[in-house]
DNA sequence: TAGCGATTGTAGCGCTTGCTACAAGCCTTC
DNA sequence: GAAGGCTTGTAGCAAGCGCTACAATCGCTA
């Protein structure tokens, strides 16, 4: 019973999440939701207390993708940061990817301006993002690990941010 | 006459500008702006075209702002990219100029959905930016310069998106 | 089969948004 | 001082939003 509708409500994620990647924040009324899921706003609030309750459950959704892509994107081999940047740089602008980075992107800015739903998901991914790249970096001290990681994230949210931004003008500079 | 309106029109801009930098694109709504302005929504919709029109002369006031910020900010010496990145971190950090970057955030995401008067915005500070940068990178080649220079603000745009979002989170990275 | 909770559709409320119709006031010009 | 354009206030429209009240239906159990 109280099984059935928690199977239920999971399966409503998945095309929300799928929209939410497609169309961003903003687009992602309840009605445009309920219609990529089949259903109607009337159901998703019925399956889910409030909007936000619907955007918590389909960010962690995106972010669990994510985590699995990360992990079969790039094996546990540690690198220069420079070197790391330019592979992830690589990684992140494949199709998979390209639209979570830059569903991030509008969930960090709101995390900012709004807080709430937006700013714990906006943690998490950077939480989560930070951990995989310090794997990935060959520096002997954690907390400068931990540092240089943060930096290479932010490299490679700016480039994606620069080039979602302005598609045509960063052409020239698609190769790092 | 018509210079008296256009003398009145450029007053209401600045006050708005500041309510942009303030509190954000999405808090910006008419009625908001017009209270900042200490006026009426009618009355912006009298001096202003739409919407758009007001937000594009206040974009562009606020690039002027930034260009004259920049220009005060720091002398034309030529560095390498990684001392240059530590600079204009530092800068882009005051007081004076954080809002200004936060904003620009705000409008190269929405760029990438919305387009219009935000991917004009987002198109013109970039530009802005990436040549005053190139103007501070010590590399002979133009186009490599030109490129790195785009990297280095990849990165100050990314290190201000990570604290914006998480700004705990980040205290313990904030000296790069 | 009757009853009862779980589920779903219909309709719409209350609010905010960008924008507009209309009319009143003001100020220059003759 | 009359005329006529420039300026401004009042009021409100239409659309979109999150959310809810209410009732009908479905499906299981007794």
């Amino acid at each position: 019973m109280s099984r059935t509708r928690d199977q239920r409500r999971a399966a409503l994620i998945d095309p929300i999440a799928d929209h939410l990647l497609a169309h961003g924040v903003a687009a992602s009324n309840l009605r445009a939701l309920a219609q990529a899921a089949g259903t109607s706003d009337r159901m998703l609030l019925y399956y889910f207390a409030d909007r936000d309750d619907l955007l918590a459950a389909a960010f962690a959704r995106i972010r669990a993708r994510l985590d699995a892509a990360l992990r079969d994107g790039a094996p546990t081999v540690r690198l220069p940061a420079d070197r790391l940047t330019e592979t992830v740089w690589a990684l992140a602008s494949q199709d998979a990817l390209r639209p979570t980075m830059e569903l991030l992107l509008d969930v960090m800015v709101r995390a900012g301006r709004e807080g709430g739903v937006f700013a714990d998901a906006a943690q998490a991914a950077t939480t989560q993002f930070v951990d995989w790249l310090a794997d990935r970096l060959d520096i002997a001290d954690a907390a400068d690990r931990r540092r240089q990681a943060l930096r290479v994230l932010a490299t490679i949210d700016g480039l994606i941010l620069l080039r979602a931004a302005d598609p045509n003008g960063f052409a020239d500079a698609d190769a790092p």
